[in-house]
DNA sequence: GAGTGGTCTAGACCACACT
DNA sequence: GTGTGGTCTAGACCACTCC
């Protein structure tokens, strides 16, 4: 890192790691900031610093760093609060909690729905998840299943999770049945894993013998059939979720633009 | 408007129609420069003035303007192309073709569907399209019904559409029989309807009699149903769509952030 | 009041497209 | 070359939050 002397213009390198970096000064930014937040330097919930010290370390002007975090923003990697800072987004607040849940109830309400652990265990993955998960052949991975419920205890979803049994060393039904909020938020706190985008396939699909019993649903009922692959940090994959949605009275919303 | 005095700052009023506009200035230009789109000062397709002489006009600087333009390309009401300027968008080019069609071959490759008219009539709307589309009780509508069919003539879609019955007057089985290229186009150039925005709401349904033998399916059989309310400039809804997806090779895509 | 993000400005220069 | 959007800067002031 220069010390002392001026920025280089836009397309100059601007690193000290001597690779050629042809690329705006904010992206150079955003992927230090972004290397920061991979490295725990900063945690989910937690201020990073303000704009201005920012700039002052980066030696950048305050605008640069303005437009980095302006994007990371739009990313959904930070979240800035006026008058307080900017902070590293987590599943943990009211208006993050959830966010990648579409379901919502018929009459637009949130669907409030209750939590029944099925079964978690520790096991080889399979060669899809294999795949999906870009895990190396024979890895460890943790298979959870639950089910959510309405406050009634009508089921709603039949949920089958995957993930990586290395980076989810401690994982256990106990672990789960003790969480109290969101799962996501689990995974940020107890294993440093935060979930920053996702890709999801949407099938209709018709109810198996097993999934309609534990659905209370006639065998062939419809059902829509979610499956998410969520990414962390520079896209890599650590969650696989197969979501079996019964959709008589819930939806999954979607705004398209 | 002021002629030669300074800018008030971003609290203060800046419109000349008296109303108190305590909004930023971008947010103001945002709304002119919206106004103009729905006006049809600028039609899809068309480039807009610069930044620099939309600042001239505005009387406030390029940056201001920038801001304004930076959040409509955002919301893919324009688009910008460096060297050439600033663009309406529209659901012409190829890029933004078919942006509402989340639907992918499950290999991943686009669809590549054609399609077959069923039906198009005009009709009195029912109330739940009365209800939806923000009609008055009696309007007129535009009922349009096609099937979506693979290359090799297998029905994929069965698509349901009701359109406000005022705005496409001339609309046609033999307007959209003549019609190559995506429907939307056909509204923007023939309708002056600009599909800005749309909800969806997706479910598992089972096929019908009259759905399974459009769709060459069993009865019964599992169909994701995408309803979908397009919306224009000012949020007003405009076309109604029910959508029945056969998923056995395709899929509905979404990426959540 | 001090510190934070948010807005606005003015000007310089770069990258790209057309001619 | 000219005109367009894209980047970067420096500085002023506003709005919000907390002390």
């Amino acid at each position: 890192m220069q010390e002392t002397s001026k920025v280089a213009p836009a397309a100059a390198a601007h690193d000290s790691n001597g690779a050629p970096a042809f690329s705006p000064l904010y992206q150079q930014i955003k992927a230090l900031l972004t290397r920061s937040l991979q490295g725990g330097e900063w945690v989910p919930g937690q201020v990073i610093p303000s704009e201005k010290e920012l700039a002052l370390r980066f030696r950048v002007s305050q605008g640069t760093v303005r437009k980095a975090i302006d994007e990371m923003a739009g990313d959904k990697l930070l979240v800035r609060r006026q008058g307080k800072g900017t902070f590293v987004a987590s599943h943990a607040e009211a208006s993050t909690r959830y966010r990648f849940l579409r379901l919502t109830a018929d009459d637009g309400s949130a669907p409030a729905l209750q939590r029944q652990l099925l079964e978690c265990r520790r096991m080889r993955a399979s060669a899809d998840v294999v795949r999906q998960l870009a895990l190396k052949p024979g890895d460890p991975a943790v298979q959870v299943r639950r089910l959510l419920l309405t406050a009634q205890g009508q089921p709603v979803v039949l949920d089958d999770l995957w993930l990586p049994g290395v980076l989810f060393k401690g994982l256990s039904a106990e672990r789960l049945l003790a969480w109290e909020g969101p799962l996501y938020r689990l995974f940020e706190v107890g294993y440093s894993v935060s979930m920053v985008r996702a890709e999801e396939k949407l099938r209709a699909v018709a109810a198996s013998v097993e999934e309609a019993a534990l659905l209370n649903l006639p065998v062939g009922a419809p059902l829509l059939c979610v499956e998410r692959l969520s990414l962390t940090h520079g896209d890599k994959p650590v969650e696989l979720r197969r979501g079996l949605y019964h959709t008589r009275h819930h939806h999954y919303r979607n705004e398209l633009s």
